[in-house]
DNA sequence: GTCAATGCAAACATTTTGCAACTCT
DNA sequence: AGAGTTGCAAAATGTTTGCATTGAC
């Protein structure tokens, strides 16, 4: 995510995705409204991945208020549209993030901290297509999640070393497992 | 997943992932009741992917019933204990499958006719190894899911057509979207 | 006998929907 | 003018939880 953008670029992009989604529903025939602007550029205002609700929040504060179905709605087509993705990592709701303008990238997940890490997807991106071409497939995307122990993790845990870890966490942080043997 | 076991190898196959769970609940000192088992041998008749619900319903069946919550409650310990694992098609509910004995595997969706194929997993295993590796991350597991056109799908549908897909299903099925341009 | 597990229903959280009022084009 | 959009609240979904009862070890 290109946290490092100056003020000038930002609005520079925030133009251009505004122009990608405008041009989007202009041809299926949707209409840009006042919501949907407000929408698309509080998306492109946020570079960390967000839920639903938090962009919700984040815009009432900003006093760009809009209704919640409105906010799920526009969701749904910008990323349709390309502009937003979806990533799942827990299995409650659904995250978002915009990615439009950044690199791609993909995530990788501390079962310890809970950490994420990005990194450049580039590699997985060829490696898809590779296996999809083999398949007689089209590959127009992927999600792509790699599950583990961060760095700190792993010290303050030895490999080898079976600890409760939070998969499906099953009340696993609970921390009181007296396991025998 | 190995579907063309005959019934002996299945009953192998069941007996050996009823005691890695068993000992899994052993190390934990939880129990091995009536109801869990019933639930692993439910989960590893299944060779294909399924909701908590259709395993429910299966069960009911065939007369295995069990409670909606111990059928949650039991396929998280089996997520822990890595006889199941979860897969996340739609961004709906969670669906399943066992990948005891079967060969890593994961899945490409066709986003047109929504149909799933597996792929061997093990070049996206070695990926992520390495990936892991230069962030010093230690990796566990990945989810890695390819979306796109299946073979059928590409051929009436020419790369480089703008068609509706179902990606965030944005009611874009209703297929009476007039195009302008 | 003890601690954990079950079943049930109620609770939950997130997302979707129906509909009247409104607004882009 | 008219099709699409909004906001609201209600509904729907999928999953979790509390608790009395039951059961494994």
């Amino acid at each position: 995510m290109p946290a490092s953008l100056d003020a000038q670029d930002r609005e520079e992009l925030m133009r251009t995705a505004e122009n990608v989604f405008r041009e989007f529903l202009r041809d299926r025939s949707l209409k840009y409204t006042a919501e949907r602007e407000k929408i698309v550029r509080a998306v492109m205002n946020t570079d960390e991945h967000f839920e639903a609700e938090q962009l919700l929040l984040m815009m009432r504060q900003q006093d760009k208020r809009v209704a919640k179905a409105t906010v799920y709605r526009t969701l749904k087509l910008l990323v349709d549209c390309g502009i937003v993705k979806e990533v799942h990592f827990s299995n409650k709701q659904v995250h978002y993030e915009h990615t439009y303008g950044g690199d791609p990238h993909d995530h990788m997940v501390c079962r310890r901290c809970g950490r994420i890490i990005e990194f450049d997807a580039r590699e997985v991106a060829k490696l898809r297509t590779l296996i999809a071409a083999e398949h007689g497939f089209h590959a127009l995307a992927h999600r792509f999640q790699i599950q583990g122990l961060c760095a700190t993790c792993t010290k303050s845990c030895p490999i080898g070393l079976k600890v409760k870890l939070l998969t499906g966490k099953a009340k696993a942080s609970t921390g009181r497992g007296k396991r025998k043997k």
